[in-house]
DNA sequence: CGGCTGATCGTG
DNA sequence: ACGATCAGCCGA
């Protein structure tokens, strides 16, 4: 297959809202130990600094967490949610403009992809059932959740293509293993806007249209 | 499909 | 003590 160019610096070094509607429709690639995964990014939220109620950083909170959101454009921010799932973001900006977008949704962007991110959801789910003393899911018999769900959140797109602490802090311009390549045209007119997720606690920034998907 | 709940742990 | 969440289970 066709390897297309990558997002360099200047793509990622400018507001986090411009930043997150041009990620969508852009190839994520990652590789992992199953091989390299490739996501067509469909679904973003913008997260815009020390400013934004929604934000890790919100009030200045610079701290070991945070750290990577204050870095330049295109450093990779990983945290743990909930103690159990991953939750991955790209800063925008520039070194100490702590904005950033969330990646919360890819569709596989080929055949090979699509096998990889289902395998790796299957090992997690396993590892659940395994606790549970429950017989392990296989491809022929596995929740038909999984097909239809295989990516479609903040989580189970980590889960989908083996993103964890481990890849924290990476600069996705330079790494050869992490970073963006063009992917499909997107016209305008394809993108929609609605309300952040999960930020309840967010006050009136919880109401701003800084989610976009396809 | 919508609503509810338990799981699970690093961070501040 | 608290999440930028998910899967499973329930009822409609």
């Amino acid at each position: 297959m066709s390897e297309k160019r990558r997002l360099g610096r200047e793509f990622f070094a400018r507001d986090g809202i411009t930043v997150a509607r041009e990620l969508l429709g852009k190839t994520l690639v990652h590789r992992t130990p199953l091989g390299t995964v490739r996501g067509i990014l469909t679904e973003v939220e913008s997260y815009m600094g020390e400013t934004d109620k929604g934000s890790h950083t919100y009030g200045g909170r610079r701290t070991a967490r945070t750290e990577p959101m204050y870095h330049q454009g295109g450093t990779s921010y990983v945290y743990l949610i909930y103690g159990m799932y991953s939750c991955m973001n790209i800063a925008a900006m520039t070194e100490g403009n702590p904005q950033a977008v969330l990646l919360r949704s890819v569709m596989p962007a080929d055949r090979e992809s699509g096998r990889i991110m289902l395998q790796l959801r299957l090992e997690e789910l396993n590892r659940k059932q395994l606790k549970r003393e429950k017989e392990p899911y296989t491809l022929e018999h596995c929740p038909a959740s999984l097909k239809k769900h295989l990516a479609d959140g903040p989580g189970k797109l980590c889960m989908a293509m083996h993103i964890t602490a481990a890849d924290n802090d990476i600069d996705m311009v330079e790494s050869p293993d992490f970073y963006v390549t063009e992917g499909m045209e997107v016209k305008p007119s394809q993108i929609h806007a609605g309300k952040r997720i999960g930020i309840d606690y967010a006050e009136e920034a919880a109401d701003y249209l800084w989610r976009f998907y396809l």
